[in-house]
DNA sequence: AAACGGCGGAACGCAACCGTTACGTCGTAG
DNA sequence: CTACGACGTAACGGTTGCGTTCCGCCGTTT
């Protein structure tokens, strides 16, 4: 029977490994060296560097997200951002999201899973919201819940994974705002 | 004297490699093999891959984009999106920048270089976008064409570059519309 | 005609990893 | 108490790439 403790090291230290250097350059030696573990253990698990990255990635990328319910759309959506500028912030997300998202435009099988986890939790998310709201009459029925995602989460990404500037204390709710003003408008 | 040929070809090539491996498994022997070069002549140009790839970036990313200026802001709107979501769709684009914006990450050399040019890009096109239509009464005054760019180029960036996912026919409509009201709203 | 210099090609020593194997240790299940 | 199996270590041959060097070729300049 595989150890859990070693299994929990050899994860801990994929993650690290893949923050710090990326999928490209993680090496099996530099994981075992980290985890404090033999290679053997690493291969004992897993047959190689890809699928060992996915089982772990996916692993993470399945923990359900709590989905807000404020009772009001505009508490929704502030908690919303709120949530997911927050997770933006810490290193594993801003540096390994955008690391396995280039990577995945190389590799179909990296691509497929984030994929799926991203368009679960993408669709999770707008439904629910979208459609408390247009249940509550405060957007318009027939809002496309895909468009509103993207509206949402958008910008958000672009400024904290890409351009990495900070977000100002009045940011999220100017972009609160904008944001409603933009999805009662017909989207 | 270097021959231009010669410099042109391997450009050439590094962006390409670029595309299809990313920074991180770039070689210089794969950028030489693909140019029908010798080593050599890249050696005799740039003295390692951070400085070859720099350089060539940095020249490619400060050409120069046309502003858009149609008379009206949902005309600009429009054709600035459709400027962006067609670069967008090009390999070129959609693999580079996330490939770079990853190895930006964790290479301050990188980084540096980019955010120049991004955030040069963004201002530029930010401030004429939203000083034009302020002072034609479109836009409020007082519009932050920083929270305007993010939120025009964020979703676009979403969808095409990491959801990739692609766009429908009325889609841009839908988002102009969309946009406009939401810079209408106080931003 | 001769000198120069950029060129491709080949090889260098060095380093990092790959995936595999053999071995000896140690904790636990039976 | 014994047997099993997961463990770490070390070494294997093979691959890839680094940055450098030397060579002979060839077009340009002088």
């Amino acid at each position: 029977m595989l150890r859990g403790d070693i299994t929990v090291a050899i994860r801990n230290a994929v993650m690290s490994e893949l923050a710090e250097v990326g999928y490209g350059r993680l090496s099996i030696e530099a994981v075992a060296r980290r985890a404090g573990v033999g290679k053997t253990a690493i291969y004992r698990r897993w047959s190689n560097k890809l699928e060992m990255v996915m089982e772990i990635i996916s692993d993470v990328a399945e923990r359900k997200v709590p989905l807000p319910d404020t009772g009001s759309f505009s508490g929704d959506l502030a908690l919303l951002l709120l949530i997911v500028s927050t997770a933006l912030k810490h290193r594993m997300a801003s540096q390994i999201i955008p690391d396995l998202m280039a990577e995945a435009a190389r590799n179909p099988q990296i691509a497929e899973t984030l994929q799926r986890a991203l368009r679960t939790h993408q669709q999770a998310v707008g439904e629910k919201l979208i459609g408390q709201a247009v249940a509550r009459g405060e957007l318009p029925e027939g809002t496309d819940p895909d468009v509103a995602v993207d509206l949402i989460l958008g910008p958000l990404y672009w400024r904290l994974a890409v351009a990495r500037q900070p977000i100002e204390d009045d940011y999220l709710e100017k972009f609160t705002t904008a944001v409603t003003a933009a999805l009662r408008a017909t989207v």
